[in-house]
DNA sequence: CAGCATTAGCTTACACCGTTAGCACTTCTG
DNA sequence: CAGAAGTGCTAACGGTGTAAGCTAATGCTG
């Protein structure tokens, strides 16, 4: 089966399951993720929901197909902010894509909150769900960046602490997904990095931050320095 | 009206709303934040919704009361930890609560959820909103202890990099709120400790660092060691 | 103690939600 | 052109929050 042309019909049926996650999208960034349901959805685009029940089976498959799209919008976004200056440093791009990742969060609060909160049950991201690559290959621009670096050695290969702690070894499976073969002290630069910088954005964008200041973009700029200096150091 | 002694009525209504209280976290606990429902909370206690409805006007009342709940239960947790050896360093006694911290969350990932994540929009804590007191009492753990480092001297008044940034001045929000006048370099290094550890926990707690490790306590640990040296390293 | 206001909890009702079953109609295919 | 596959519908069931109105018991007060 030479995958035939496209039939008229499954044309048009790519075309409304289009329509439909469109509208969802829509919804989700509206409302809120509770505000994305089935029926609403359907309504959306002049449907039942019985209707777009052909086209996502489940209430599940549909926010699923939505997180999916969002991974991979956001996934460009940060490809696009880390490479709209292809020659300038790469730390300095590191920094581009984590100030365009923080920018939209605060501009995409909802759908933040659906990738990277935890409210949802039909959003959860095993292995074996679609979601799981395209959240990879958001995940894939950093850790380019971090090849990168390291690649430049940028990145001293040895611990700050003299030795290797036993339990460095955990990040064996992470190396595993990488294209280069990284010794674990990079890994732990990177792992380090990445969890202050979500702490920071999520803190954030989930209003957790108010009690302390009204405005964090300078404390971000101020975190987004320290990780530049403690990821790459040799730069 | 000198406050009347509580009228056996009041005393039986203080009661079964008591009753209804255990059973919203009994589901939570349970089923995690959206098996918190009116109806089935009015089941579990053997009523019906509007029956429930005399004690909590709203889903939303209800939410926020188990929130206003949570946070008081975490908050002594937290001091119990904290005082658990009042005789210990203060550094020691702020990991305490910190580790307490952690481990409460990983214990009640739904509670956890409702409280630090951002699922649910009826569990807002708007400042006038009754949680948003409970919320403080359990920031006020973290914050009398870092009252306490700064009476001991073992956090410096003046900042690492020589000058004080302007953009510190929003921490005068912050500052009102505390019985003791701190400076501003003090509250920023508090900030940060706060920021990270949120970072963390959350972060763990919603299987976003499932990616890089399987047992993230070690990373914990080295990162607590790191926040101590910064808060207070004069210790 | 009698009367009465308050209150607890109920039933009913309405509008949403997800999901299933069955049906009519369109479109492709042999 | 008939049959098969697919599309979207209606109807229905069980779940949710919430408002209105009712009954009966409770507790206060004269």
């Amino acid at each position: 089966m030479p995958d035939q042309p496209p039939s008229r019909r499954e044309l048009r049926r790519e075309q409304t399951a289009a329509e439909i996650l469109r509208a969802a999208r829509h919804l989700l960034a509206e409302d809120g993720p509770t505000a994305l349901t089935l029926r609403a959805t359907a309504r959306e685009v002049g449907m039942t929901a019985p209707g777009v029940c052909r086209y996502f089976p489940d209430h599940r498959a549909l926010v699923q197909a939505v997180v999916t799209d969002l991974y991979r919008d956001l996934a460009a976004g940060l490809e696009a902010a880390r490479d709209a200056r292809p020659d300038a440093p790469t730390a300095d791009r590191f920094t581009a894509a984590a100030r365009a990742l923080r920018h939209w969060a605060l501009g995409h609060r909802s759908e933040f909150t659906l990738l990277f909160g935890k409210p949802v049950p039909d959003a959860g991201t095993a292995p074996e769900d679609p979601a799981h690559d395209a959240g990879w290959r958001f995940g894939q621009v950093f850790v380019g960046l971090l090849e990168q670096l390291w690649r430049e050695g940028a990145i001293p290969a040895e611990p700050a602490t003299g030795t290797v702690p036993a339990w460095w070894s955990q990040f064996d499976d992470l190396r595993e997904h990488l294209t280069e073969d990284l010794p674990l002290p990079v890994l732990h630069r990177f792992v380090q990095a990445w969890t202050r910088l979500y702490g920071l954005i999520a803190l954030e964008v989930f209003g957790h931050l108010d009690f302390a200041m009204a405005d964090p973009e300078p404390l971000f700029e101020e975190n987004l320095g320290q990780l530049v200096d403690l990821l790459a150091p040799d730069r």
